[in-house]
DNA sequence: GTCTATAACGAGATAGAC
DNA sequence: GTCTATCTCGTTATAGAC
């Protein structure tokens, strides 16, 4: 075998598996994750069920392939905004990131439904979607860690008595170079961050919240506050 | 007809209406909302599928009707849990009803997921879900305009310049006797509350947090703090 | 080795005739 | 209201093309 016919291969190889997950993502928009159906994506490229378990060992395995798809999606989103501002204050970077994370998932409302809406019935997440789930979490205590090794932001208050092995716990394990009280502060902002772009994407904020750019902005701020950014 | 015949007749309704939504939860928790059939429930019921639209005129409107069941629900379980320290300070107050919300998710996942998760592809609520929908946003309210009146909690930083409009819109039209600060604030805790709800029904919080009532506790007290509760 | 197609399984949904 | 014929689905075994 010659290496031009190897990539020949190689290469239609992966634009064929591009093509599946495009159609697949079609009818994620359409029918939701839970209708996503191997023999309409099948169908919907020409192909025979069969052919498409070349690519994809069964059904679940071509939904992880689109939460992965999705989250480092969303990630680079958020890390190619933050380049953008990487020099600035680190409210800025924060607020840039959060900001990213809202425009993609308002860009991309079926995909966002699939890694933070609903569970898929029947279906659970393997380890393999961690790393890129964890993207936008690591920007944002890289932003954090930043700030404080400038010796900017402020102390946060003493976390109280039952939390406290919790949260060294934590910090141990994600980010132990920082406090236990700014760890478990910042998984609840990540938290409270999905909780605003949730609400927005998924229509709780219908009449109520009109004119959403400032006001998201406004509560990512207060994010950012909440971590001791200044 | 005479009364009781109507009677009989009425509270039959009543019970095979129960019968219907019972068992349209439980393929709820099974198969998801999007793949709710009305012939399935039928068939599970013993009955046949036209009979069911005697019932629910369509697929839509037994969704609708467990939506606003499920509203419902979590709005009592909240203003019960409430009710229990109405005479305590705002803050044990506030966090009562986050806790009381939190408990309730955590034990309907699947109907939390229907009023909270990804919307169902084809299905637009409508404004009659709008009062259930809105309990405990009423009561995290009416909980700061109590604090307020007794002279207790802080005053919040001003609004950026773009949002103020928008927020004394809104402070207009949900809670006139706040500033349109408290209500901007408000919302977003509202919103950031059910991120870190939805974060842990939805297993975002897998081998992330482990402890997770103290580390909601203290998140649900930082909002209340947040929104100038003391 | 790599891929696609045919055919089939068992299970479940569905539409229409009766 | 019931029954039946015909669809869907995920998945696998197998055979053959390149």
């Amino acid at each position: 075998m010659s290496n031009t016919a190897q990539g020949a291969r190689a290469r239609a190889r992966i634009e064929v598996t591009a093509a599946i997950k495009d159609e697949a993502r079609r009818q994620l928009a359409a029918e939701g994750a839970a209708k996503l159906s191997l023999r309409a994506v099948a169908r919907a490229l020409g192909m025979v069920s069969s052919a498409l378990y070349r690519y994809f060992p069964s059904r679940d395995d071509l939904l992880t392939a689109l939460i992965i798809d999705a989250y480092d999606s969303l990630g680079e989103s958020a890390e190619t905004a933050h380049a953008a501002v990487a020099d600035a204050d680190p409210v800025l970077r924060w607020v840039t990131v959060c900001e990213a994370a809202r425009g993609w998932a308002l860009a991309h409302p079926h995909e966002y439904a699939l890694i933070y809406g609903s569970p898929v019935p029947g279906y659970s997440a393997p380890d393999t979607t961690v790393p890129a789930a964890s993207r936008v979490g690591l920007l944002l205590i890289a932003i954090v860690r930043d700030a404080r090794l400038r010796a900017g932001g402020t102390e946060l208050p003493p976390l109280p008595d039952d939390l406290r092995a919790e949260a060294e716990r934590m910090a141990a394990d994600f980010a132990s170079d920082l406090p236990p009280e700014t760890v478990a502060v910042l998984i609840a902002s990540w938290s409270e961050l999905f909780g605003l772009i949730g609400f927005e994407v998924f229509g709780q904020f219908h009449r109520l919240v009109e004119d959403r750019e400032p006001f998201f902005r406004h509560a990512a701020t207060r994010l950012a506050h909440g971590v001791g950014l200044r």
